[in-house]
DNA sequence: TTATTCGGAAATTAAAAACA
DNA sequence: GTTTTTAATTTCCGAATAAT
């Protein structure tokens, strides 16, 4: 008998070496006014066999098959008892292709030798000073912190309550109870230190403006204060930042701001699973969450500004996160099943879009900043295969259009997710193919090697495909109910600017086929996505921008087509689907019109000659393509 | 007086080996 | 497939040490 053990000790009893208990928080951390956090027990699986059966390497995929053992660099004084075989494979396997820091090597010099490495915070990479915070008893007051009060506590859990509800299913990045946890055990001890006058002031005239104003201002003047140490909250941080200033018109900060987020993440070896030390279940889990925030936000935010991002030149090995019992949720009347990347099933969550979404961006990885045509094509075959994996709780078809109030909580969730999932689906297609235009001739290369008759879709070019996709998009309108919701999300910002993407992609297939039948369901799509981002955008900048923009393109098409339709009225009638060959692209001509600056780039990668060659060499010689071009200046060459 | 640190014994458990 | 063995990994006793 005498069960005295528990199954697992809590964090802080683990360190201390102390008999814990099964309450959490556990009586030791009650008493002593800690944090009680759970720990993960992952007893380390051993594979002292196949000694000369190494792993074959992961590629550039993130994707991997099982958290890798990390052997935690650290304390530096981890005693390797047992003879040598695994602990050799362990090392080869983790240091593959992963460039190391001069004080990587330090650590490795020292790590046999039971020494400890101090005071290195000045070397690159070095382990980061002793963690001030960590002082036990000392409270700070949180206005010394941030430099303003916060919010009474009703105000505050109102407010934790209304961003769970905007952004947690879309923007994940971390673990709801623990956070919440946190937030009370502040709250708690901050009410010591500020007296209840203010408190009920604050509480009676709550402006939720000036506050946001106050708050933004905090959270800038301590901006160096916040990265000085890279933690996920700085990181997360970051994230929040970059989409705010993007809604509130400082794009290049939202820039910026992605990527001080992204180096962040960076020097904390966010990108590395293998180099984290032994953490607990919960903060390895919400570790992923941030990750995966900070690169799609980067690889979004790139896109967007069409410049290279920080992350994904990187190799990295970061698996998707699991369900936390925050995300449990599943969607009620559909039980589809996911596939994890271990290979079992779990029913669909409401994290289940994070994951998708993850290997989604992962997909259309813009790592290469000049991309080939082989490799665009490959690229286009796995987005394909990508969205058969998609389970029905994540597709928009399966959310009626006329449900004036999505009723069930978790169904809401839902919809938004399939709604923006699907949208980003489609805009990466246009991204994808967003280099090609310009060109009338790559227009028309068919995306589909090979055998023609397996394939129904064998001989659908790029236009096509941007056709279908960006039309895709504008369907949204269909679903206002869903937008109006998504309006008052994070997700907003992005769902504006994709739109207006599409906006910009139809506008042009427009101008270049403007005797096509296509066109009017061009000008239907673009009336659609104006009347999306008019909903959607509920009257942000970005919106409003957005809808003036692609109105005036509309003009633009009308007036063209006018033109069009003069110039040809005159002459004998033929066959609309004229064969495009011309040797001035249609694109050069209008750059050529137009201011300098923009034309130059376009002009360097469309000239007539690298054009000309392309179609005829489809192997490795082929000439790269840069795919630096934003959308700013697609559009500048539209008008 | 109370809290923290830590060597190391004992308990626990996953994987490997032995057995049926 | 089940049981036993092995070895890695965890809990936490208890003595030393530090803080209050």
């Amino acid at each position: 008998m005498a069960p005295s053990r528990v199954r697992s000790a809590c964090a802080r009893c683990r360190r201390q070496k102390l008999k814990c208990d099964d309450t959490r928080p556990c009586q030791l951390c009650i008493r002593s006014d800690a944090e009680c956090t759970d720990v993960i027990n992952k007893r380390r699986r051993k594979n002292t066999r196949a000694q000369s059966q190494s792993r074959k390497p992961p590629e550039n995929r993130p994707l991997l098959t099982e958290t890798a053992p990390s052997h935690d660099p650290s304390p530096g004084l981890q005693t390797h008892v047992g003879p040598g075989g695994n602990h050799a494979t362990d090392l080869v396997t983790s240091q593959r292709e992963r460039a190391h820091s001069t004080f990587h090597h330090a650590q490795e010099l020292f790590r046999n030798h039971m020494t400890t490495l101090r005071d290195s915070d000045a070397i690159p990479d070095g382990a980061p000073a002793n963690k001030l915070p960590q002082v036990q008893g000392s409270r700070i007051p949180i206005f010394d912190i941030i430099g303003m009060q916060l919010p009474s506590t009703p105000v505050t859990l109102a407010l934790l309550d209304a961003y769970l509800q905007a952004n947690h299913w879309y923007l994940s990045m971390f673990h709801e109870p623990s956070f919440r946890a946190r937030l009370v055990t502040i709250l708690r001890t901050e009410a010591r230190f500020s007296n209840h006058d203010t408190l009920h002031s604050l509480d009676s005239q709550f402006n939720l403006q000036q506050c946001k104003a106050t708050w933004i201002k905090a959270v800038e003047d301590h901006i160096f204060w916040i990265l000085k140490e890279a933690t996920l909250e700085s990181i997360a941080c970051a994230v929040l930042m970059s989409i705010e200033y993007l809604l509130e018109r400082k794009t290049q900060l939202s820039f910026t701001m992605s990527g001080l987020g992204s180096r962040a993440a960076q020097a904390m070896s966010l990108h590395d699973e293998a180099t984290w030390e032994p953490l607990d279940f919960i903060e390895i889990q919400v570790r992923r969450r941030v990750w995966w925030s900070i690169y799609m936000v980067d690889v979004y935010i790139a896109q967007a500004y069409g410049k290279p991002s920080v992350l994904p030149t990187v190799q990295f090995n970061v698996c998707e996160p699991k369900d936390l019992d925050d995300t449990m949720a599943t969607c009620p009347g559909i039980g589809s099943y996911e596939v994890r990347e271990d290979g079992t099933f779990k029913p669909v969550t409401i994290f289940s879009y994070n994951r998708y979404k993850a290997q989604l961006y992962s997909i259309a990885d813009p790592t290469a900043h000049s991309i080939r045509l082989p490799h665009i094509k490959r690229t286009y075959a796995r987005l394909l295969d990508w969205e058969k994996t998609v389970p029905r709780e994540l597709k928009l078809g399966s959310f009626s259009e006329d449900q004036s109030m999505i009723d069930d909580p978790a169904r809401r969730v839902f919809s938004l997710q399939a709604l923006t999932l699907q949208v980003s689906y489609d805009y990466k297609h246009l991204i994808l193919f967003r280099p090609f235009l310009l060109s009338r001739k790559y227009l028309s290369v068919r995306l589909h090697d090979g055998p023609i008759e397996s394939q129904d879709r064998s001989d659908t070019t790029i236009r096509d495909q941007l056709f279908t996709s960006a039309l895709r998009m504008s369907s949204i309108c269909r679903w206002q109910n869903i937008l109006s919701i998504l309006g008052n999300t994070t997700s907003a910002v992005q769902l504006c600017f994709q739109c207006f993407t599409a906006g910009v992609v139809l506008a042009m297939l427009a101008l270049s086929e403007l005797s096509s039948p296509r066109l009017s369901e061009c000008k239907q799509g673009l009336a659609r996505l104006i009347k999306s981002l008019e909903v959607a955008g509920s009257g942000s900048p970005l919106s409003r921008q957005s809808v003036d923009i692609l109105m005036e393109a509309m003009h633009l098409i009308s007036a063209e087509e006018v033109k069009e339709l003069v110039s040809r009225a005159g002459k004998p009638a033929e066959d609309l689907r004229d064969v495009v060959s011309d040797s001035v692209t249609w694109s050069a001509d209008s750059c050529g019109a137009s201011d300098a600056q923009h034309a130059m780039q376009p002009d360097a990668v469309h000239g007539p000659g690298i054009w000309a060659e392309l179609d005829l060499t489809p192997d490795e010689s082929e000439p790269e393509i840069l795919n630096s071009i934003s959308l700013y200046q697609s559009l500048a060459s539209l008008f």
